[in-house]
DNA sequence: AAGTGGTCTAGACCACAAG
DNA sequence: TTGTGGTCTAGACCACTTA
């Protein structure tokens, strides 16, 4: 018979503390938001250095599964609720309830919604923006919007909108307040019915910019959705980035089979 | 003025050193592919200890900016070419190409595609499968396929597929090889013509087992989607639960807004 | 054989939290 | 004030890669 390579046996003293407190934990011994032992409890515990014991505990964080509080201790990372976005979230149904598919979502899990609007500037786009918008990547062709959205003062998702700037110029669109139903409401003065979308979804570790406004323990990726709006003529009108904390977001889309 | 508190100045030196050499990956002093100076070797450069430098090293590599290799050095990583998953990888025109949608987008990258059945197995449903699929989660009310997709011999993701035990027993869904059009073609058989998909999106650090299956080096999260069939009547009757290796996956949703 | 990362030790001091 | 995690030091030995 084999030995099994990942098992306990024959591995270095910090996987195997960190693999006995994954199996407590994921047995329940540990419950989600109890206290484990202390780093030199663990050392102690293990005959093992403080470091080493440390070095447990940063495997299960880089996992996800425990969140260190400099000056109290190791948790276990609870489960969070999930904010839901669904495809229809783009549906002009839903955008004529006054209220954005962020506020709606909030309002079912009763928290409160604040967008920050923190730029509203003339730019030059990134590459991956100005293909897709089909604007000129080395002019300063595009208005950018960024506002960052919480619940409850906890920050959930950045959003980086980018209009053409032909367009945009001179309208509400370069404003703080859009009016009434926000900035598509703007565009569809200016000739675009949004009739699809493409929302081209990755995931990755933040950046440490976005790890620190989106206030991201070690072991949570971002989820980014590269959303495009598309008009009656199938020409894109809006191109957005969505930075989505991954501990908090789930997308769904519902689509029929041709 | 106030000071940046994210700047480099009045931080711990491991943090300090991965700033310069992030921004220096970020600016292409170092480029992508290329090996970064020893551990040792940034410790002298800095008069630290080696384990601050190491920190450092870990840091970066917790963002995903840089991959450790076991006695060659410390990499700047490649930006790897997406598998790219559109929404119309489930329409029957795709499926009649006669290649799935991973064979297909392995072939455009000129690449070998292998599925490996891992397990076919009748058990009991984890909790969201059977809500999904209608089940009882208390009984071995479903049959199991697990498999696990390769390009090239570089692993890229497992899915889990769920169906109905009562419908799946002695039917080729319970083997291997299930013949033309795969399980589709067979649901079919029974009854059950796809015609709305749901999919679940969510993204989240590797478990261990998942790391290993997929290969995945530190910084490098997961995709999950949890994928429900539904027929002609609105029923599920297949449930899947993908994990993509989300350096190396892209999906592709395209809806047509009311 | 030489150089690299992986892991460990046994201390130390600091910053933060809570009683 | 006490206990916690955060960071650092200056070594050491091991495992792996490359020449």
């Amino acid at each position: 018979m084999a030995t099994t390579p990942g098992s306990s046996s024959n591995q270095p003293p910090s996987r195997r503390i960190a693999e006995e407190l994954r199996a407590a934990i994921e047995s329940g011994r540990f419950a989600a938001g109890e206290k484990l032992p202390s780093e030199r409890a663990l050392a102690q515990q293990y005959g093992a250095a403080r470091n080493t014991a440390r070095e447990a505990i940063r495997i299960l964080s880089e996992e996800g599964l425990v969140t260190a509080r400099h000056g109290s201790g190791v948790f276990v990372r609870e489960p969070q609720r999930l904010f839901r976005f669904g495809s229809d979230r783009y549906s002009r149904s839903n955008r004529e309830t006054g209220l954005t598919p962020f506020r709606l979502e909030a309002r079912r899990q009763g928290k409160e919604a604040r967008i920050d609007v923190v730029g509203i500037t003339r730019e030059r786009p990134p590459r991956d923006i100005a293909e897709r918008l089909g604007v000129s990547a080395d002019e300063e062709s595009v208005l950018h919007r960024e506002n960052h959205y919480f619940a409850d003062d906890e920050p959930v998702q950045i959003v980086s909108t980018y209009l053409r700037w032909a367009e945009a110029e001179g309208t509400p669109l370069t404003q703080p307040r859009t009016g009434k139903d926000g900035i598509y409401g703007r565009l569809e003065e200016l000739g675009h019915v949004m009739t699809r979308v493409r929302d081209e979804i990755t995931a990755r570790m933040p950046t440490p910019a976005e790890a620190e406004v989106l206030g991201l323990l070690s072991g949570v990726p971002v989820i980014e959705v590269l959303h495009t709006s598309l008009d009656q003529e199938s020409e894109p009108f809006e191109v957005s980035r969505y930075v989505h904390r991954a501990d908090l977001t789930g997308l769904l889309y519902e689509l029929s089979v041709e």
